[in-house]
DNA sequence: TCATTATATCATTAAGTGGTGATATAATGA
DNA sequence: TCATTATATCACCACTTAATGATATAATGA
């Protein structure tokens, strides 16, 4: 049983992590990892639509992962701490050890064809 | 726009941090960053029922984060990699400082009543 | 073998969630 | 003001997913 100050913790842990747990979020995500962007150039950095971008940085700035700036028409986005950083560092150096397992987890399916060779 | 490489890492990735995305996985995980434990005592740390412990620890498994060693009549879980324990302190850090956006974050609403006194 | 205990699996249901198109807002310049 | 550009918001739909109860499996001991 959690006391409840333990159950605050988890929740805004889980939704921390959830921010980290879609494809579309982590690939915008990634792309400010290099430098802060504007909307468009995270359109053409993903690949997404404008829509769906907007969607999940509304969800990425609420929850803390990104902040943004506003520059003329422009909204700059950049990710709001080093340590956002960090942990997809450490997510990646995971990976690469235990990536079999992962890939191999059918539980939750990968949403677009992942190319699987087998 | 992605390679099909870059496409596979985000998928893998987003599959890692899923595990972590869900508060009962997550308090899953943090019963097991003590010591390992079989089902038996996972269910009386989370208060979790017993089902839905293991369809969370199946999937857990399927993706790298928990390993399970059979004893006896019990099953022992723990933690697969001490980066996992990593993973969760970096983000308690990381939640210390941005703990007030994730909270009003409405976009994921929080399962259960979080008892947030305010 | 049978009963019991520990865990896993399965189907169902209800709720959550992502993607999309349409539209709104906001900034800029003509 | 109007047109244009950049971004945000909203509603809808399809799909995903968590929780649950029932049941299956597997290990142990009588």
């Amino acid at each position: 049983m959690l006391l409840t100050s333990e159950k605050l913790e988890l929740d805004l842990k889980s939704k921390l992590f959830r921010g980290f747990s879609d494809t579309s979020r982590l690939s915008i995500l990634e792309s400010l990892r290099i430098k802060p962007l504007n909307v468009g150039e995270i359109v053409q950095a993903t690949g997404l639509n404008q829509s769906n971008i907007s969607n999940h940085l509304g969800c990425l700035r609420d929850c803390g992962l990104v902040m943004s700036e506003q520059r003329g028409r422009f909204t700059y986005y950049r990710l709001a701490d080093d340590r956002i950083d960090s942990l997809l560092r450490l997510a990646e150096e995971l990976l690469s050890d235990v990536a079999k397992g992962v890939y191999q987890c059918t539980r939750y399916e990968v949403t677009e064809g992942a190319n699987n060779g087998d």
